[in-house]
DNA sequence: TATCGTTATGTCTTGGCAAATATAACGATT
DNA sequence: AATCGTTATATTTGCCAAGACATAACGATA
């Protein structure tokens, strides 16, 4: 019965995204399951497209957001750094504080 | 050399969107030209396009945003109505705001 | 050195959306 | 009743991005 407002928010590092709803996803996937074909699975998206995300945050990030290992104990990984692990903390608080700062504009169309 | 933090909202009316960025700028172009055809060509869309867009808003919105007019003089022609206006207003405002919370928000990237 | 489950890529196919095209309906003006 | 530039809508065509599929590279372990 009322409206609602809506919002997507990115961070982009010289043009070229860096953060965004769906990369925080996968990150934090990555954190759960230690490897990014796992995380991949976990979110229904194919494995190449959880690369290309990654590859792209990794290429945009000034210091490198994950770990990769290839090979080895397992078949290899994926883990977060902790500059990746602040990166998805503080884009996750700036998202909250959107929706809560958007919740207090509505009332400007409701009156309408 | 810095981050930059971007954004899209929208306003979403009993799940169907009522306004966006694009739909926004269709309703000027329309209050600007006095026409749909026109507002089409001006923002470089088809008229199919830009007529499903403001169908679509004026379907969603409980009361009229343009008043569409079929032959007579000059062929017809499209208006916005003042809740219209007034919607248009609104949006705007939310949206220069929101710009202006995320850049301060987009200190807690920088400090990273 | 054979195995294993990863990461890292290239290629090929397809489904859905966008654009182009066509045409009907409309009503004031002449 | 003929004209005109719209609004309104269906149909077809084309394109691109996402997905499916395939395979190479890797290195600890045994």
């Amino acid at each position: 019965m009322g409206y609602k407002i809506k919002s997507r928010i990115w961070i982009e590092s010289e043009n070229n995204v860096l953060l965004g709803e769906g990369r925080v996803h996968l990150l934090k996937a990555i954190q759960e399951t230690g490897s990014l074909s796992k995380a991949a699975k976990s979110l229904s998206i194919s494995y190449k497209k959880a690369w290309q995300l990654l590859d792209s945050v990794n290429k945009s990030a000034k210091k490198p957001v994950t770990i990769n290992s290839i090979g080895g104990k397992g078949g290899g990984g994926a883990e977060l750094t902790e500059y990746g692990k602040s990166l998805v903390n503080a884009f996750d608080e700036i998202n909250k504080n959107c929706w809560a700062f958007l919740d207090k504009q509505l009332e400007k169309i409701k009156s309408l």
